[in-house]
DNA sequence: CCATTGACTTAAG
DNA sequence: CCTTAAGCCAATG
């Protein structure tokens, strides 16, 4: 890993917004790159959550797709984990499925920018 | 170095 | 409403 390279700038501008996910809130890939200016790069972000792994300080189980789906609950240690985090946070989950999810939704663009 | 893949999203048919 | 296509870019073979 070569911290000099560039692209680990990007990587570190994911981990600072999900760290900033409030407990018992959920963002998406989306949003993340939107906040970070590359909308069109959202899987990148899920790159970047890969990279995250072993950082206890970037709680990926908060990172969901546009859809409020688990999508990556997969890649985790197992595929409980991340739900099981959810639920500990007050998150209903049922069949990969964030239950109301538009109501834990939390958006850097909407929380961090503006005005 | 080229081809394929992937924790995504939007647009089009 | 469901299926494809495309755009994005890093990592891997």
């Amino acid at each position: 890993m070569n911290l000099s390279d560039k692209s680990r700038n990007f990587f570190l501008d994911v981990y600072e917004v999900v760290k900033l996910i409030p407990e018992g809130k959920v963002t998406s890939y989306g949003s993340i790159a939107k906040y970070l200016g590359v909308v069109r790069s959202s899987r990148m972000v899920g790159w970047a959550m890969n990279a995250a792994h072993g950082k206890p300080e970037v709680p990926a189980h908060r990172v969901v797709n546009r859809a409020g789906l688990l999508t990556g609950k997969e890649h985790f240690e197992n595929p409980f984990a991340m739900q099981r985090k959810l639920e500990a946070e007050g998150i209903v989950v049922i069949d990969n499925q964030i239950v109301n999810f538009a109501n834990h939704f939390w958006d850097p663009m909407q929380e961090l920018t503006i005005e």
